[in-house]
DNA sequence: ATTTCCACCTTGACGATGTCAAGTTCCGGC
DNA sequence: GCCGGAACTTGACATCGTCAAGGTGGAAAT
């Protein structure tokens, strides 16, 4: 018996679900599979379909990224959950977070910090991304603030972790070679 | 008269400006611009000529890249150059380099440090990536290795500043709020 | 219960793109 | 002068993004 979503013309769920098709082909082929039409096709729907839901292969691509950020927050939040109970602990751990989020999900992690140009302005990216930032951010509050203030560290950390996993991406550094644990106690950040 | 470059079949010095081209696209129109067909039609060939030259767009970006890699270490040498003479003044100064560099070629940047799989094996690219790698690594060496070793003190301004740049490019970061010349001392460098 | 409206799709078309094959032109070596 | 190959051109095909027109299904209004 046909249920909803078997009947064309109403998915029901379809933009959740062009959205982890999105996901899976980025995880299976790199930025360069990513395209409406093979999403559509993994959805099960025609090439158009898509278009109600996004504005374009650049709205599908901002939807697909602020679903990296959520993952990427909630990696980041596991990871400090279960560090030992210390700021220091909690910092390093978050960035364990991040840098195994950047490992796991490298293409994904490369189109989440494109250039502006390549989203759309949407408020739901915006506030993923900045939960992400938040989660980091909380996390240098027990920290001294140097000579730049509360946003100067959170910057300095961000930065840090930031350009350690672009870097490892793009083949640039070897992190077994240089682990980002021997590099952010670099840091010698103080606790107030 | 016609003169070699005005005759067909026989561009003379076609590699060099499709990647000349290549590089103005990026700027005019960003990532989605860089297109072999624009390219070819900029040169003023057809749109199979850069076959001859580069295996397909991939080796044409990755040409592209590594003259990114060229100008980018130029960029930081000049500044490196032109600044105050102490180790802290011209660390500085690269940092300035990368940032402006980044700033002015945002497209040309994020292309630079696209995952693996955007590049063909090209020695000519790694040795690029390296060399401007090493102008930073160069500028480290005055200073007291930590923990981690010479590479790690490497490693860590490389991630920093890379990260910074990472980040104001995708406009998660303010630059005027949080100037890099109020990041970089927080590293608290200290001269062997 | 029926009608209406609109959300949500499908089909088809077009221009742009990357890549490949076949063919043409030009240059340098013999 | 001839030959081989580098360096192009032309043409074709598949894939892509986007747009237009049309069809279907669900919910609200009557």
């Amino acid at each position: 018996m046909p249920t909803k979503a078997n009947k064309s013309h109403h998915h029901g769920n379809l933009k959740t679900v062009l959205v982890d098709a999105g996901l899976q082909l980025l995880a299976e082929g790199g930025l360069a599979a990513l395209t409406l039409r093979k999403c559509a096709a993994r959805a099960g729907v025609s090439h158009a379909a898509p278009a109600h839901h996004f504005d374009g292969l650049k709205g599908l691509r901002t939807a697909i990224a602020t679903a990296g950020f959520k993952a990427f927050a909630k990696a980041m939040i596991e990871q400090r959950d279960s560090a030992a109970d210390s700021p220091h602990a909690r910092l390093a751990a978050i960035g364990r977070g991040y840098l195994s989020f950047s490992e796991n999900n490298e293409a994904l992690a490369t189109l989440m910090f494109m250039t502006k140009e390549t989203f759309t302005d949407d408020p739901d990216y915006q506030l993923a991304g900045e939960a992400a930032y938040q989660v980091l951010a909380d996390a240098c509050t027990p920290f001294k603030s140097g000579a730049a203030g509360a946003k100067g560290t959170e910057v300095l950390v961000w930065s840090l972790v930031q350009g350690y996993a672009s870097l490892a991406r793009s083949g640039q550094i070897d992190p077994h070679e240089t682990p980002y644990a021997e590099i952010l106690p670099l840091l010698a950040l103080q606790l107030r």
